[in-house]
DNA sequence: GTCTATAGCTTGATAGAC
DNA sequence: GTCTATCAAGCTATAGAC
């Protein structure tokens, strides 16, 4: 139990302190402090050190989001493409009402480690395939053939990160509408 | 003449850097040993240390690839779209050749300063805007409405930063086509 | 203008008391 | 399992010789 909620709280606040600052740009003392834990708890958690932390966290967060997003597709009536259409328009709406701070979890990190860390670079594309997955699986689903539900389902996923980066550094709502 | 040179080498060493690793990532030792010259040179070209080479890196940046996109859109018959995705081609054959390593100079350093150092944050959002400006003048030199054409700029921006984003960390082309 | 040396601090990681 | 103390190595930045 205790060990659990030690281990969540670890990695919820070095989920918080990636949206903000970035891989490189967080040190496990920052993580210790955000999350209530010693330095030497971490290491007992994470044996692995920073990188078996920062890949529970990316697997974490792109599980958690990825559940969020088909939770609202599949309360969405109409087609999957107005289901996650509505499940950015959300995410948006999160965006803006954190003043800019809370966007893709996963995207500055991975841009981070894509050419500087194997292993973290792995996990990152895991996390985007396994989106991948779920989407196009709601394709076929809605009888859209094999290749073509994998191919819309890059096709709709691109635009919404575009538009994330983009309107977090102008800290500006427009281009997310 | 030297002193130029040495300014310009170490800001094309911290660029490289920068699209690796990151802006927290790349230590001014790193940069001064990409760039040959030592630490104490930095400082004299940037009185203002990491943060100052860190702001002109990012603006040259951007001019940099500003002028690239102009040229090519200028340089496509046809109307403005399709001289904005033949650019977005081009760059999608140098991250391909790169391996997947030089995708924007810019979208790294900006998701990582966005909420954690103001004073750059402001210039990768004057970077962007400037790239808005390029981009909205021509839509309006093509006869587009002043607003519309601003609308559209943005919407063009977006989806082809979301797929450098994602096809660099699933090392994969296919995002890009 | 160029470069060396180093100060002062923070980092990731470890050892070991409790 | 939890936490403290500490390590060596890294960082940014500065002072000052050439």
């Amino acid at each position: 139990m205790a060990v659990v909620a030690t281990r969540e709280r670890i990695i919820a606040a070095t989920t918080a302190l990636f949206m903000q600052r970035g891989f490189a740009g967080s040190g496990l003392k920052q993580i210790a402090e955000a999350s209530g834990a010693p330095i030497g708890s971490i290491y007992h958690s994470f044996p692995g050190g920073k990188t078996e932390l920062a890949a529970e966290t990316l697997r974490s967060s792109g599980r958690a989001y990825q559940a969020i997003v088909e939770a609202v597709v599949d309360a969405t009536p109409g087609d999957v493409v107005t289901g996650v259409l509505a499940a950015f328009a959300g995410a948006a709406e999160v965006l803006r009402a954190t003043d800019y701070a809370d966007a893709c979890p996963i995207a500055t990190v991975a841009l981070e480690v894509a050419s500087s860390d194997e292993t973290l670079r792995v996990v990152t594309a895991e996390v985007f395939e396994s989106w991948l997955d779920s989407a196009a699986a709601r394709l076929e689903r809605a009888g859209m053939a094999r290749a073509r539900a994998r191919e819309l389902a890059t096709v709709l996923t691109a635009p919404p990160e575009g538009r994330f980066l983009l309107s977090r550094f102008a800290q500006d709502h427009t281009p997310m509408d």
